[in-house]
DNA sequence: GAGAGGTGTAGGATCTTCCTACAAGGCGTC
DNA sequence: GACGCCTTGTAGGAAGATCCTACACCTCTC
């Protein structure tokens, strides 16, 4: 393997303290996410962003003592080498993409956005690179990931489902009629065939795009 | 042990899709929490209210297409058992919440309040209790949840720390001299003395009140 | 001074996660 | 049509996490 892949020093600016908590548990979930700082401000983010010295940036369109776009143009001039990552209101046009990737920013993503999204553009980004492409999906990548429940092979479905409706590991596999380490086996190629990292996200999944309950 | 508690039937209206899934997320790892819905408006979540039945519907306060208000009644209306939690675009006043309670909903949570009050009021309001109180803490919420680092031991903070410091739990042991069992031990403790249930939270917690540097 | 409660330490049961294995069938290509 | 590769159903092992219990000290309180 050719880099030891260190850990996302990470700085998160967010206005609304509900989300930013929800935001940082679920990317602290992440191991290889170190938190180095956190703000509600662009006024309190350039104050402390050079202590923290963070290698990503995520901060908020609109803050609420100035825009993001702005603080993130002094926060590129305080360290140059910080890749940002803007989160906008609202999906955003290929226009405004080109002004904000001009202005340094590596990536954008809408808050009309998946989590998901979010997650893989912010290590898409975490070595400097520029993301673009996170504005022109919304449709395709739903359907897409509807059909990826398609990809599963019956079995697979099945766990799935039974997943998605709390059933416990042990109890799908008396329902099945297999061992519990067979159960593990499907959940895991779930999970690999989904991109999947945890539970909350298959049974979202499940929920949102086949309906939770066993037909 | 007298009520086997039942899964609480969540419906979640929440007009970013980027917030919504990262709640989302968050309430799916309690493992009784059972999600029946989630809409991003409010029309939405009126239309599909009867057929999923929730127990406890969490909505928020300024919705696109109508405010939250509004819709709780109609929803209260439609299934006069909701248990109804409000998310507030801002601290509400006590004026404001007394209309909010008049209006038959049990909870108002803002978005500047922490995630883990909106958790705690979740619970709290699924048997139909009214929950008061969230509006008037904040500060003396914060201060004390940095005092409670002062109950944990010496041992417990040397711990603490560590695990922020994202160490993994056999360098811990090895550092401190110790079997993983006792680290695992410590880590419990400390996750009942602060009320913890995941890692973030307590990464979190001392990143915020701590620095997470071992100092 | 006896019991209550906190602290440092650790063991066991159970569950998860991750990785590996392997037989049976399908599909592809030469 | 035979050989090889991929998928599917099945499961085992190792390592780690969670939850509960234990137990020897120490200190505080009645």
């Amino acid at each position: 393997m050719a880099v030891a892949a260190r850990k996302l020093r990470l700085y998160l600016t967010l206005g609304q303290r509900l989300f930013r908590d929800s935001l940082l548990f679920h990317l602290l979930l992440q191991d290889d996410i170190d938190l180095v700082g956190e703000s509600d401000s662009g006024a309190d983010t350039l104050q402390r962003l050079a202590a923290a010295a963070p290698g990503v940036l995520v901060i908020e369109e609109n803050l609420r003592d100035n825009d993001g776009l702005t603080i993130a143009e002094h926060a590129l001039n305080l360290s140059p080498t910080l890749s940002i990552l803007l989160i906008a209101e609202t999906q955003v046009s290929p226009g405004r993409l080109a002004i904000y990737l001009d202005a340094g920013i590596k990536a954008v993503v809408s808050k009309q956005q998946a989590m998901q999204d979010l997650l893989k553009t912010l290590y898409y980004i975490r070595n400097g690179q520029v993301y673009v492409g996170s504005w022109q999906r919304t449709d395709s990548e739903e359907s897409g990931a509807a059909r990826a429940f398609d990809g599963l092979s019956g079995r697979e479905r099945e766990v799935a489902q039974l997943i998605a409706s709390r059933v416990c590991i042990k109890e799908i596999a008396d329902q099945l009629g297999v061992s519990c380490k067979t159960v593990h086996s499907y959940k895991d190629r779930i999970f690999a065939k989904l991109g999947f990292e945890r539970m909350p996200e298959l049974i979202l999944f499940m929920k949102r795009y086949h309906n939770g309950a066993v037909p």
